[in-house]
DNA sequence: CACATGTGCAA
DNA sequence: TATTGCACATGTG
């Protein structure tokens, strides 16, 4: 360790936006409703530099109003960018007053960019005998790096690496940093829109490096290269220099380095805990009180002479919540014991003895395998004492339906728990878990866990029933966000400040070399299976205090955490699929395939690619020049989507022959084919997956495969439901639909009568509406006209535009406007219906379901008018389509408990958002319509009745 | 092999 | 410049 002076130089921006994305999913939303995602995550970067490396130099620099000399060689320079986020724009002025507060120099140069800020001091702090220490995410800054320059990077997942030239060489494949200039320069870079050499990415970037050395050498042996890649290379030898001086980092930006500007000194402990009170930082502040605090005391000087890569977890609530419990004791003093009938202090000396040899225990936790007979009777004797134990089951993979128990975690006490490991033989795993069967099945102690469904059919399959009160994390967290994300990495992070060992650590990618759990040593598998349960215990306790705060425990008790079984149950259950038919399907499709494949061809006088847009608009657009000015994608393709090929259809029999042919196509690879391949070896079934907590209305989605999106509105596309079918010929399949639940929906809650009654009367809703709106006799109505009030009763649930609502129809824009003017005025309260939320939302941040599920809607005030509208739409839709969801989650759970009770044969098999699809057993035929039929209607009372149709067939097309 | 893009299926 | 989803083929590195 040298003591050789330090100088750190943060690059503002470049970990400002780091910070910002790092929440993108979850963002920092504070009660004033601020996003401070950017300065969270820019704080944290910050204080994690000083606590680790206790700087005495150091500058935090920003860019001001951009590289005029870059601009001035390259118009386009960083033009490609979109606008900053808001969300960026309001932290800086935050963060500039916190780093005045912290007493932490800043340096801006008026139209140098931070990098050449950066640069410029660093090479001047060189001569002075400084180490620099750059600290910033960019590649870009490797060119800078020498004996006394170094990168000081942030990884993900906390952390830092320090690039010297060992690294920068090794990284970049070249032998000096000056080379990363032109490696940049030739694969360029699309954040700053440096163009770079056509068709050289990284790979080809690095070969040249490795042959010519650099961009000058390789652009005056052109020659040697071939094909088309000599042909573009020769032709952009001025771009290739142009990049080149683009990424080159500026070393004389007019400041100056003088060592006593850039010392820090002590900061001003007040004044920076109240900003981040004012930005709601409470962690934060303890953080930094900490890491000032503890200034004296730790070691001056950390950075070790070659690089490494540190993932040392911050302060983890592991450390506060065991704080003082016997390291070694396996059971915790608080742990309730009480119904214990041996002595307690006998037992801790068995197991202790005998099995500390698995034990992993470090000084924030303790967690431990429970690996004999012996210590496994007494384990469970624990077990069954407590009144609420979180688990989590390691499988040998993703499948419930094929994988094996390889252990099971399970925590009752923060801080603490324990793995039970599970054999291979599948006899002796069987005796294992039976017994723990009297744990799993007791109605008193409460399960824990994320993502539970899972766990319960693995259980399943081994013939276990999951019983008593449950507490699935992931729920509760979608309950209380739906609009976030809910893995529990995610969740630790966001709640604990605390990054879990990932799964991808101990068993690597997927793909290649992907371990099983079960070739994972036992000591690993205990720290990250124990790990995962004792971080979702500790999240119960967040949630289930913000349940209670967002008014949803009853929405969690009694609807998410009762469908969660159901769920299991269907999926369990999966659906009979005929693959024969499904093969002759195919063949049928690739005949007529080949066909227009033929036709095509033909037409468009050379052979292409269909399937591929890029080729087709090439094809279309430029050698048959079907229109004069064709509409371009955002990334400047020729669009080629349905709407735009239809308009041209009626002029050009190619364009009909492709549009068949994307059709046909489409049928084969997505369903035709791919559904055959989905089938269940074990049970000869299809079993989709549904995700419970992914839409942010409330909605339900289907998974691998969808079968939530199945084919019906074209004839052709109908056949794939014949593919469905009952179990066998005991069985029919059984669909029930709810009729316009949306548009009863949003009947009811706007009061609005005449369509209220409309639904009373049982009238056609959409015929109803055209009759009112264009003022003609209910008999008169038109076919179109009917059509166009039916788009007219879809869009206003999604908010739909005159723009938006010609586009869908053959109205113009004016007609469009004055069919919703009238439909307006035919029924005002849905107009007063829809403000009503609007407003709602922007007094409250949020709009609800008729159960309490909320949606917050953080963009509802924004001053972007696009984005605002979306958050409009958004504040009219979520209520009306995740009222429905409700319903038909109610309806599940009572129709699925009615089912278990009666100990009907008869099995629910899907949910398609409206509908309910069974296999009935024909006996029980007549009494399930009834139920079934009664069931959903009477799930949510409204003064609009619910409807439901009920049907039944060989196979779900005829279930219609 | 991973990722982005364009497209299109459902309610 | 209409809501919520999932998945396919292609193209790229």
């Amino acid at each position: 360790m040298s003591d050789q002076k330090r100088l750190f130089l943060v690059d503002a921006y470049a970990l400002i936006f780091r910070g910002y994305y790092a929440f993108i999913k979850n963002p920092r939303i504070n009660s004033k409703g601020e996003d401070t995602s950017a300065i969270m995550g820019f704080m944290n970067s910050l204080l994690d530099v000083i606590k680790r490396e206790r700087p005495d130099h150091l500058a935090v620099c920003f860019d001001k109003g951009g590289s005029a000399d870059r601009v001035e060689m390259f118009s386009e320079y960083k033009a490609n960018r979109d606008a900053t986020p808001e969300g960026i724009k309001t932290a800086v002025p935050y963060i500039l007053e916190i780093l005045k507060a912290m007493h932490i120099p800043i340096m801006v140069k008026e139209g140098f960019e931070a990098d050449d800020v950066i640069g410029t001091l660093a090479k001047k702090a060189e001569k002075e005998g400084y180490k620099t220490y750059m600290v910033t995410p960019d590649k870009d800054f490797a060119q800078l790096v020498s004996e006394n320059i170094f990168m000081y990077r942030p990884v993900f997942g906390g952390g830092y690496e320090t690039w010297g030239i060992p690294e920068v060489q090794k990284k970049f494949e070249v032998t000096d940093p000056l080379q990363v200039i032109d490696f940049l320069g030739m694969m360029g870079d699309a954040s700053d829109n440096i163009p770079g050499l056509p068709g050289v990415g990284e790979k080809t970037a690095k070969k040249f490096l490795a042959t010519y050395g650099s961009m000058e050498n390789l652009l005056a042996n052109t020659h040697e290269l071939k094909g088309k890649m000599k042909e573009k290379i020769e032709a952009s030898k001025e771009l290739g220099m142009l990049s080149k001086k683009l990424a080159t980092i500026m070393l004389d930006v007019p400041v100056e380095f003088d060592a006593k500007d850039f010392e820090m000194s002590e900061p001003d402990i007040p004044k920076v805990t109240e900003i981040f009170q004012e930005l709601e930082f409470r962690r934060l502040i303890d953080n930094f009180v900490k890491t000032f605090a503890l200034e004296n005391s730790a070691p001056s000087n950390q950075l070790s002479e070659t690089s490494k890569t540190e993932n040392t977890p911050k302060a983890t609530p592991k450390e506060e919540a065991s704080a003082g419990a016997g390291q070694f004791s396996l059971f915790g003093a608080s742990a309730p014991l009480s119904n214990q009938s041996a002595p307690l202090s006998k037992q801790n000396n068995e197991l202790e003895t005998e099995y500390t040899r698995n034990t992993i225990a470090t000084t924030s936790h303790f967690y431990q395998s429970v690996a004999s007979g012996m210590a496994t009777q007494l384990f469970i004797k624990n077990l069954m004492s407590q009144s609420s134990v979180c688990f989590d089951t390691e499988t040998t993979g993703l499948n419930p339906i094929e994988a094996q128990l390889v252990g099971i975690a399970f925590s009752w006490d923060i801080g603490k728990g324990f793995y039970l490991p599970f054999p291979e033989a599948k006899n002796e795993a069987q005796e294992l878990i039976e017994q723990l069967r009297p744990f799993f099945e007791s109605e008193q102690i409460e399960k824990v866990g994320q993502n539970l469904k899972y766990d319960i059919k693995v259980l399943r399959k081994y013939n276990i029933k999951v019983k008593g009160k449950l507490f699935d994390t992931m729920l509760a967290h979608y309950l209380i966000n739906p609009d976030m994300r809910h893995n529990m990495d995610v969740l630790a992070e966001t709640y604990l400040n605390y990054t879990p060992v990932s799964i991808t650590e101990l068993i690597g990618k997927k793909g290649k070399n992907q371990l099983s759990m079960r070739d994972v040593p036992l000591e690993k598998q205990t720290e990250y299976a124990v790990e995962d349960s004792d971080i979702t215990l500790q999240l119960k306790e967040h949630f289930t205090k913000e349940l209670g705060e967002a008014n949803t425990q009853k929405l969690f008790d009694d609807i998410e955490i009762p469908l969660l079984r159901v769920l299991a149950d269907m999926e369990l259950e999966g659906i009979n699929l005929d693959t024969e038919f499904l093969n002759s399907l195919s063949e049928a499709l690739n005949n007529d395939i080949l066909n227009l494949e033929k036709e095509i061809y033909a037409t468009a006088g050379e052979e292409f690619n269909i399937a591929s847009p890029k080729q087709l608009g090439i094809v279309l657009f430029e050698r048959l020049k079907l229109v004069d000015k064709p509409k371009k994608t955002k990334t400047g393709q020729y669009a080629t989507s349905e709407d735009i090929l239809s308009y041209l259809a009626k002029d050009h029999e190619i364009i009909k022959h492709i549009l068949e042919y994307r059709g046909l196509a489409k049928l084969k690879s997505t369903y035709v084919d791919a559904l055959p391949l989905q089938v269940e070896p074990e049970t000869g079934r299809v079993h989709t997956d549904y995700m419970q907590t992914v839409a942010a209305t409330g909605r339900l989605s289907s998974n691998n495969p969808n079968l939530q999106n199945i084919p019906i509105r074209t004839e052709r596309g109908r056949q794939v439901r014949k593919a469905f079918i009952p179990r066998n010929e005991d069985y029919v399949l059984l669909a029930a639909d709810y009729s316009q639940i949306e548009l009863r929906i949003i009947a009811a809650l706007s009061e609005e009568e005449t369509m209220i009654e409309a639904f009373k009367n049982g009238e056609d809703i959409h015929a109803s509406t055209a009759s009112k709106v264009f003022n003609v006799p209910l008999e008169e109505v038109t076919r179109e006209q009917r059509g166009n009030a039916k788009t007219v009763n879809f869009g206003i649930i999604y908010g739909v535009s005159a723009f938006g609502l010609s586009n869908q129809t053959d109205l113009s824009r004016g007609e469009a406007k004055e069919l919703i003017d009238t439909y307006y005025e035919t029924y005002p309260k849905l107009k007063a219906y829809m403000s009503k939320q609007v407003d709602f939302a922007r007094d409250h941040g949020y709009v609800q379901t008729v159960l309490g599920r909320r949606r917050y809607l953080k963009d509802i005030n924004s001053r972007n008018a696009v984005v605002r509208g979306a958050a409009e739409r958004n504040a009219v839709n979520a209520p009306i389509q995740g009222s429905a969801a409700d319903i038909i989650k109610i309806a599940m759970i009572n129709i699925y408990n009615k089912l278990e009770a009666g100990n009907y044969k008869s099995k629910m098999l899907l949910q398609v958002h409206d509908e309910l699809v069974f296999d009935i057993y024909k006996p029980e035929l007549e009494e399930l319509t009834t139920l079934i039929k009664t069931e959903m209607e009477g799930a949510f009372i409204m003064d609009v009745p619910l409807d439901v149709e009920v049907d039944t067939g060989v196979n779900w097309l005829e279930a219609h």
